[in-house]
DNA sequence: CCCACCATTGCACGGCTTTGCAAACTTCTT
DNA sequence: AAGAAGTTTGCAAAGCCGTGCAATGGTGGG
C-alpha cells in the first residue's frame, strides 16, 4: 500500500507532452536537446518527484557511478578520517561510496570485493585486509579498478598507495640519539600487516646502523588497550628503555597512559614517546605526541583522481610523505 | 581494452547448456530447480567468474538491497562508531550501506535524500542535519523508509531514535550535590541541534529544580577545541564553577586538558566534570570521564530492525536510555 | 497401459534507462 | 523560393535480470 512505485520517466514525458526520450537527455549533460524542452520536462519531473534511476542508467551505461570502499576497524580515528576524506572527494567528483565492513575474518574482503562486483562498482578502495589475488584477477578482468591503500604487495593491475617510510626510521633513531636516549624500544601489535612489519623492521635496522639494540615488544591488535599492556611488559624489564617508538598513535598513546600513571613517569623527561599516524588525539595536551602525519588528504586526492582518469595504465604504485611532526613527547635537543 | 565486460547470466546459461532463465533461478533462494542444475550452473558461474547484476536484480524487484547512510563529521568518535555498527548490521541483515557525506552546509541533506533516491535505496538513515519536509514526505511517497537518529523533531512517517533524557540531567544535578559542588556551569556548542539544547534546557531545569543556577557558555563546533575554549571563559569569570556538564565528551575532554594545563586544576578536586556519548577515549586513563553510554548497537540494531520488518506502520518513535558510567572525573561522595 | 499430477524448464515479457539513426523541423543562403 | 546545413525529436534496440505461463518429462496409481 505505502509500496507506491517510484515515479518512472515515462509518466514524465507524458505530463511534459514529450517523449520518453526527451527526458532522457534532459538529464544527460551535453545531450541535444532544446532549451524550452528541457525547461518543460524538469518542471514536469518536479511536480511529480521524479529521480533518474541510477540503476538503469547504470545498467545502460556500464558505469554505475558507485565506488565501493573496503575497510575494517573504521570506529578508529586514522581509518574514519580516511572514510571521510575518500567519501567526500568521491561526491565531489561525482562518484558515491559503498561502504563494507570487514571486520573480524580475512574472508569477507572476499565476500566484500564479490559485493562490489554484483553491484558493479566502477572501483572498489581496500582499506584493511588482503583479497585473493583470484578475486583481484577477477576485478580487473571485469574491467573494475582496485586500489590498495597500504596494501603493500605485489599484486599486478590495481593501483597501490603506500607511505614512503625511508626516512620515517631515521628520524625517530635520530631523534631519540639527540635527546639523549640510548635503550630504545619498539612496542608493536601482533597484527603482522606488512606496514607495521616493514615499520618495526626499519626501525631496528636504522638503530643497528648507530650501533644501538632495539628490545622489541609485540601485543593483542593494534590499538589504545594493547599500549597499555605493551608499556607493563616494556616497563618491567630489568633495563627499562628510555625511549619507544610505538607502531601506531594509538598504541603510543595507551603507551604513555600506562607509563604515567601505573609507572609514575614522566615524558620526556624519563621517557620519549614517538607514534605514527598523527590521529587528532595525538595533538590533545595531555599527550602531545610526537609522531609522523599520515597524507591523508593527499591519499584520497590520489585515489579518486587515478580512477577518474582515462587510461587505466598497467600497474601503478605511489609513494606519498608522511611528514614528521615535532611535538613535546620528545625532549629537543 | 580492459573494459572487458562483465559476464552476463547469457553465457553462463550457454556454458553450463541451460536456460538462462535457469540461471536465475539458479541464483535466487526458492526458486522451483533441480539441484542438479543447479549445480551445474554454479559450477559454470564459478569457472566464469559470473555475479548476478544487483543493478538489473533491483530493477526487477524494486529493492536494491541499498541502504542510504546520511552523515557529517565522521571522523568523529562517536559518529564512526555508530557508522560502524550500522555497516555491520546491516550486512548482516543482507543490505549494504551507500554513505553520502554531508559535512558543511544543510542543503547536503536534501541532495543527500535525493542521491538515495537516485539510487533506489530501499531506506536512508540520516544521523546529521534535518531533511526537509518534503523531501521527507517524498521518500515516504516512493515507498522508501526513513529512520531519523537523535534528530528530535515531528516529521510524519518516518522511524525516529532518541535517547530517553528525561533522568539524565536528573542523575548528573544529583552527583554534582554529592560531590559539594554548589557553582554548575554547562558547556555547550554553538550547533544548536535540538538534542544539544534540550539537554542543556533539561540540566539548567533540574539545576533549578534544586534551588541553584547554571552558568552556561556556549561556542563554537562540538568538538575538543571548543572544550578548550569554553573552558577558558569559564575558568576566568569572578565565580569560577565547581562542576561542569559538557554537553559532549569531546568538548570535556578539551575542557578537562585545558582546565588542567592552563589552570592548574585537579580534577575531581577542584573541578567535577561529566560528558555525553561514552566515546573510546573518555575511559583512557588520562581522563577517565564520568558520562552517559550512547547504546550504539541498539540503536543500529533498532533502526535495522525497523526497516527489516514488514509493515511500515505509521509514524513510529523509539527512545533508548543512555546509561550513566561512573567513572573518576566526579567525586564520589 | 493410460491418465493425473508434480517437478522442472524454456519462452517471452516487463522493468527503466540510454543512444544510434533517421525523420522532421528551422534557419539561412543564394 | 528551393536547397543546404544544422537542430531537435521520436523510434526502437540494447543492457540484464526475474517470473507468469505453458510445455516438457517423469512418476505413480488405477
Amino acid at each position: 500500500m505505502s509500496d507506491k512505485i517510484f515515479v518512472s520517466a515515462e509518466e514524465v514525458a507524458r505530463k511534459a507532452g514529450v517523449s520518453r526520450s526527451a527526458v532522457s537527455r534532459a538529464f544527460t549533460a551535453g545531450a541535444s536537446i532544446a532549451p524550452e524542452t528541457r525547461r518543460k520536462v524538469m518542471e514536469a519531473a518536479e511536480a511529480l518527484g521524479y529521480h533518474v534511476n541510477h540503476l538503469a542508467r547504470g545498467l545502460m551505461r556500464n558505469e554505475s557511478g558507485i565506488v565501493c570502499l573496503v575497510v575494517s576497524d573504521m570506529g578508529t580515528p586514522y581509518r574514519s578520517a580516511l572514510i571521510k576524506a575518500l567519501t567526500q572527494q568521491l561526491q565531489n567528483a561525482g562518484k558515491i561510496a559503498m561502504i563494507v565492513n570487514t571486520d573480524r575474518s580475512d574472508e569477507r574482503v572476499d565476500m566484500a570485493l564479490r559485493q562490489a562486483i554484483r553491484y558493479r562498482a566502477d572501483a572498489s578502495i581496500v582499506l584493511s585486509g588482503m583479497p585473493d589475488k583470484s578475486l583481484v584477477d577477477l576485478c580487473v578482468r571485469n574491467g573494475q579498478r582496485l586500489v590498495l591503500i597500504n596494501r603493500d604487495d605485489e599484486h599486478q593491475g590495481p593501483l597501490r598507495i603506500n607511505l614512503d617510510d625511508d626516512d620515517t626510521a631515521q628520524s625517530v633513531v635520530t631523534a631519540f640519539l639527540r635527546a639523549g636516549c640510548r635503550r630504545l624500544a619498539f612496542a608493536n601489535s601482533e597484527a603482522g600487516t606488512p606496514s607495521l612489519m616493514t615499520r618495526e623492521a626499519g626501525f631496528v635496522a636504522a638503530a643497528r646502523d648507530q650501533g644501538l639494540d632495539v628490545t622489541v615488544e609485540r601485543f593483542g591488535p593494534t590499538g589504545y588497550e594493547s599500549g597499555k599492556v605493551l608499556a607493563q611488559r616494556l616497563m618491567t624489564r630489568r633495563e627499562r628503555p628510555d625511549a619507544v617508538f610505538c607502531v601506531t598513535d594509538l598504541v603510543a598513546l595507551g603507551f604513555m597512559d600506562a607509563a604515567r600513571h601505573q609507572f609514575s613517569l614522566s615524558i620526556p623527561e624519563d621517557l620519549c614517546v614517538v607514534g605514527f599516524d598523527d590521529i587528532p588525539q595525538a595533538a590533545w595536551s595531555s599527550y602531545d605526541l610526537t609522531t609522523f602525519s599520515q597524507p591523508i588528504e593527499e591519499i584520497a586526492a590520489a585515489a579518486v583522481a587515478w580512477l577518474m582518469s582515462e587510461d587505466v595504465g598497467q600497474s601503478q604504485s605511489l609513494r606519498l610523505n608522511a611528514p614528521f611532526v615535532w611535538r613535546r613527547s620528545v625532549r629537543s635537543a
